[in-house]
DNA sequence: ATTATTGAAAACGTATACAATCTTGAACTC
DNA sequence: GAGTTCAAGATTGTATACGTTTTCAATAAT
């Protein structure tokens, strides 16, 4: 009750309209990107796209409305989904396996805290990555995935425009995901993904700039890329474009958070 | 019991050795690279390390006693491991993160059947992420890194000298695991291990040669190469070797294993 | 002989109970 | 006043109970 309060979880419990969204995403993926062998499956994701946590806790993560190092506290979890502990467990242990969220044995879950260093090797592992995702991409992108692309991109500027700047960097990371896809390479794709979730942790801790506003010329530039089947070009591009988000973080501040959780989750 | 007996599960419950043997080799890994930040954690794994489900079941996997497609029912493992199916369940669960094992909602647990085309990713991804690998750990690599190199490639070798060509597959996978290790680049080190993990697999399904004896000879002209600091000639040594065992798969075979699943976990 | 039906047994999904561990804060000592 | 001790409360870890779904074999129908 105390602790409750502490967190502002004075949550009517409600269902979150997450899931309506991302089973919506995920949909249109479908119609966009060829999908060769329905055999390759990601279970786990089916299984995890109904658990209220995962979907909850990630999506507040990835909009940086819980921020790095809150602590998760199973029963609040359970109470806000209106599940039992037994489902909060399951989300919270694969937000673990994706680097979201950290367990420690007897002291719970709390949003992960990305060290100075876990920061640089996600970035570099990026940089190794996504370039060679966009390259691919634009020898494979087809009429309908520019044009989801150019869909998202009009998303991503509604968000910031209406500052709604949590909902822009998730949108923007998911462009990147969405390009990743396009290549067609689904391993490298969901551990791109991986990356892209830890990076909104990351710049939760290390973003020195406060605009994002370079992400939209950027984006749009690797789109008339793909769109024109420019592999050398998408391929730096997104190479630039990740050295300049790189660059944009700063490690040598200590986490100073010091805010109070209230309405974090909620919306 | 029927299903017991049809699986070849006459288990006596005993406690596995595999956990003593894991934290042992973590041990000695911990000594011979150096540990920046200790707070950099992985605490998913220090709470899965103690967990005999993920440890046996994953170890099995990867010495392909449990071959793809086996069923992982809970109750089996439960009584198996002589624990309940909740500690049954987090294991499959995190195994299923690691693509070693897939989960069907209300289906159950089996051990995974990597497509053709993850097949081929898989491989892809170890290419582009390997041989990069091999070469910052040529230009990192001291006298205890190669020390542990060579002690481990001489386990592998007796592994395959006395027949165990499970264990030395097993051990070959885990030498891959070190070079990236030695690299100081955990983010790419654990994505390595996850690949390797499931080479096993894929390995199962689609080799063609009888003998591994390539990788005694390939694995230690890569010591040498790391032991010169030769990073040039350590990537390409890696680059080559992966690209063998690569061309060695062919996925024109239907997966067809009949056998029955007798003591494919004990022992 | 092959396919459909069906119901019992087995297996999975979720909630809950209880034990083990940690946290907190008040009382106490120095 | 700063630090220590310890018990009550809170939180996590594990097992188990129970409802739901699936599986499988026996039976019936085509």
């Amino acid at each position: 009750m105390k602790k409750a309060d502490k967190l502002g979880m004075t949550f009517t419990i409600k269902s979150p309209t997450t899931v309506g969204e991302t089973v919506y995403n995920r949909e249109r993926q479908k119609m966009s990107i060829s999908q060769q062998e329905a055999s390759f499956s990601r279970r786990v994701d089916a299984d995890l796209v109904q658990n209220p946590v995962y979907t909850g806790v990630e999506r507040a993560i990835l909009e940086q409305r819980l921020p790095p190092g809150t602590r998760l506290a199973e029963t609040d979890l359970a109470d806000f989904y209106g599940v039992s502990r037994t489902i909060v467990r399951t989300g919270l242990q694969a937000l673990a396996h994706s680097h979201l969220v950290t367990l420690r044995p007897n002291r719970g879950a709390s949003v992960a805290n990305p060290s100075p260093r876990e920061a640089r090797e996600v970035f570099e592992a990026r940089e190794l990555l996504e370039p060679r995702s966009a390259r691919e991409a634009a020898l494979r992108a087809g009429r309908a995935d520019v044009r989801a692309l150019r869909l998202h991109a009009r998303e991503e500027h509604e968000a910031m425009r209406s500052n709604e700047s949590g909902r822009a960097l998730r949108l923007s990371g998911r462009f990147h995901v969405m390009i990743a896809q396009i290549a067609n390479q689904r391993t490298i794709a969901e551990i791109i993904e991986n990356l892209v979730s830890r990076s909104s942790l990351i710049i939760a801790l290390y973003w020195t700039r406060s605009s994002t506003r370079c992400d939209e010329g950027c984006h749009n530039a690797l789109i008339d890329a793909i769109e024109r089947n420019d592999a050398v070009e998408a391929e730096e591009l997104m190479r630039s474009h990740l050295v300049e988000l790189h660059s944009a973080l700063r490690f040598d501040i200590g986490d100073s958070s010091n805010k109070t959780l209230k309405d974090m989750l909620s919306q």
